[in-house]
DNA sequence: AATTCACTTTAGAATCATTCTAACCCAATT
DNA sequence: AATTGGGTTAGAATGATTCTAAAGTGAATT
């Protein structure tokens, strides 16, 4: 109930998802692998989960709001994905996993990648006793510059 | 409908949230008083909705949800307070304004501040064009560390 | 090729934080 | 004391996300 029969995915990139989905211990199954033919198939993206569902289905897939949602916790439980919280309205989905930073324009609810080089923090402050730092992010909040 | 005849509140304190108010230039009500006394009488703090109206029904007050969202939003609006994104779930409010930093731990829900002068960001990237930068955040992400 | 069993997917209900609505209440001003 | 423009409220509405429990699928086995 996933594909419609004239749905063909790229035989190269199916291929490359089923790996990856294997490779993080899912079983490749259909909504696995078209979702991560949309996700991982066009370098890094942004995704809220309602986006992701429109998407699919304006690629003529057949698939439910709970599966989306779904695939999306188990992308992101198997490291996959990285959920990036800037909006108190939704959250987002970030293909790129390696460490970085973002901008985000809260205007237009939009997320801007920004290399981890790219950024320099050069002091931290020691974490409390008994806790240790899992990761470092940094968050450039944006505004419309004024008409000149 | 807001304080019970016996509910007295600190007259000093007091003072100071009705000029706090006023300078922000919002109206002294009752609500807006009480509120303020919880959340300004006592050093910096970080609360949800949630907590705070538990707290007031503790602490006596008669109010009601709404107008403890009302209130941290205008609050909030009135740049009273800073509204703090890290967890999916909730919205943090924090009472401290300044430039500042905080870490985070998940298994908790708890946030603490970090001083800004205790993080050195050396090395922004240029925004966007067309955009200015409104504020950067550093979120520190901690984890329990594991038992030795 | 049929069976099995565990994992997937689903529709729809449920949940939870937050916002909205429309009526009622109170504070400053006449 | 009356007027008027917020302020406060209960309860409904919204919207993202999760849950439930039933039906479908895939990989391994007969």
């Amino acid at each position: 109930m996933i594909g419609t029969p004239r749905m063909r995915l790229n035989e190269k990139t199916k291929a490359l998802m089923a790996n990856k989905l294997s490779a993080a211990g899912l079983r490749v199954s259909q909504a696995r692998l078209a979702l991560a033919h949309l996700l991982f198939g066009q370098g890094d993206r942004h995704v809220t989960a309602d986006a992701l569902r429109e998407e699919a289905l304006a690629a003529g897939l057949k698939i439910s709001q709970a599966t989306v949602y779904n695939t999306l916790n188990q992308f992101h439980a198997a490291g996959l994905l990285r959920q990036v919280q800037v909006d108190q309205a939704r959250s987002y989905f970030d293909t790129n996993i390696d460490a970085h930073h973002h901008f985000y324009v809260e205007e237009e609810a939009r997320l801007i990648d920004i290399a981890a080089q790219e950024v320099d923090v050069a002091r931290l402050p020691d974490s409390p006793k008994g806790y240790d730092v899992d990761r470092v992010e940094v968050i450039i909040r944006l505004d419309k510059s004024p008409k000149a």
